[in-house]
DNA sequence: CGCTTGATTGAGTGCACTCAATCGGGGTGG
DNA sequence: CCACCCCGATTGAGTGCACTCAATCAAGCG
């Protein structure tokens, strides 16, 4: 990535923030294989037998980290939300703005339907698309911080969110356990998924990169029990692109090369469609297109 | 990147400045000037209206927004932590790892001292430094999602952190609303930086990302109370390159080039010690070399 | 029909990459 | 003590990927 340092005239160009693939969708960390038992080295092994054993005894509290099935996850943490605290539910039209960044913040949003993009904004006028957020999702954590928003949330599309008080959300997780489990599951997850966009941003390179973003969709689609192998972008070229950290051309070359290579097909419905004949193939892809672009550790 | 200065709202720039700027350090919100009153656009106001007036009575729960002093309110909370909890402790070296990716989650660490980096593992192979960590910091919150850690955290310094089972911490935040609200606050920062970290890869270039991770650094330290004109940085050329996403090379060379336009200095104890002789002056590079280097929105 | 907005593609350039050599400090051993 | 090595850092030379600029095309709309 390289930034121009042209003169600030131009438009809002300050985009280009992102990249990451996966941003804002799960990754599957559930298929984690076995993980490698790798020898802890330089910590006294006394720090981790400490705690090794409360992993039993905290278990109720994990909420739904027990089922199995993500999808399934998702509904019976909705479920928990809509009993427990009974939000009112709004429906969102494409543009719409839930909320903007630095105005006092009090409420947060679970996403029942649609897609929603967070754009955050620095002082110099650079926008940025942060992270990209679908049903199950929740909206403005971030806010709860300094007591004000840090981005817009901006619908993408038709949809309905619930309307969760924040001071209404608190009560209830103080009077329901469960309730805080699966909120401080939820901004756990949402810390995963932006690291993950860091990484892909930070260590592949563009093809890749759009790649990764189109598998990363197509398995958060796959979870939440929609179609996987025909996605329909709800983004210009130009928002791709802020959000992949690369020029909207760039994007555009990029997805006709995947065309070319058969890895992806533009849909009959314009080239905002896109369907995956093989996405264990598109996956492979970016693992081989993975170059090490930026220093390696050790 | 280049941002386009045009007529974009300069009203969000300020708050989004307070805002930006450092990743993975604090920031200060506090200092936010009373936010100008803006109309909400394309969202049907009931939607805000609905919750506006919750505002006053979530308060209570608010923890330490209150305190205008940022360092005030970082020992505020950390005081809160040690009263409620009661937490062991534990002194780490460098090279220290606190927990491995993959391994059981079961506990989370607040940082006393020292410093340390988050480094994120995928499955091909690719390693990344996605956060970096210090006093008044949790470490872990990553893991509570799926029950396993997603990164490794590892100990740059000499350091001392609390131990704390995460059982504890949620048996504590049910007894004690206010621990809860410290914790919410804590998940929220860290969601916050990820995002800073993201936008400072994606819209700056090289030379720039390097000038704001000194900046950051810089107002990290003293916001903690430390000397924020004389860094010492604890990592090596390619920490830092992967942690900004570039090669080591660029890195140095980006060093050396801000080294003699004369906005840092080399200590005398190796160039890993750089001082800030007008920190003022550092930012403004940040901002003028603030390139469009990827699509602009809209 | 012209205007606008989004997408694609081409030509050319430059920034950040790769490869590679050199330098310096800290530790070790002859 | 010095020679040696290893590791981290710096610097140079050259290359290539992703950028800029710009033209073209398609679709939607008044």
């Amino acid at each position: 990535m390289r930034v121009n340092t042209s003169t600030t005239e131009t438009i809002m160009s300050e985009a280009a923030q992102l990249i990451q693939h996966d941003r804002s969708h799960q990754i599957s960390r559930d298929r984690l294989p076995a993980f490698p038992s790798r020898p802890v080295s330089g910590l006294p092994s006394s720090l981790l037998d400490d705690t090794a054993d409360l992993h039993d005894s905290f278990m109720p509290f994990q909420g739904f980290q027990s089922l199995q099935d993500p999808q399934q996850r998702m509904l019976e943490m909705m479920r928990t939300v809509r009993e427990l605290v009974q939000p009112a539910s709004k429906v969102v039209r494409p543009g719409d703005v839930l909320y903007h960044s630095g105005l006092p913040f009090n409420t947060v949003f679970l996403i029942n339907s649609g897609a929603y993009k967070l754009v955050s904004r620095s002082l110099d006028g650079r926008e940025q698309i942060v992270s990209l957020k679908f049903r199950g999702d929740w909206l403005g954590f971030s806010g709860i911080a300094y007591g004000r928003h840090a981005c817009d949330a901006v619908a993408m599309d038709t949809g309905n969110v619930s309307i969760i008080p924040y001071a209404t959300l608190l009560e209830g997780c103080v009077r329901h356990p469960e309730l805080m489990a699966v909120v401080h599951e939820a901004m756990s997850t949402e810390i995963r998924r932006e690291r993950e966009s860091l990484m892909s941003v930070c260590t592949l390179a563009s093809q890749a990169r759009v790649a990764e973003f189109l598998c990363a969709w197509a398995r958060s689609m796959a979870q939440r029990g929609l179609r996987a192998d025909e996605l329909t972008l709800r983004m210009t070229r130009a928002d791709l692109g802020n959000y992949l950290g690369m020029t909207l051309e760039t994007v555009s070359r990029c997805l006709s090369r995947l065309n070319r290579e058969q890895l992806i097909r533009f849909g009959e419905r314009g080239r905002r469609q896109i369907s995956i004949p093989d996405l264990t193939r598109l996956e492979q892809y970016v693992i081989s297109g993975s170059s090490a672009r930026t220093a390696r550790l050790q």
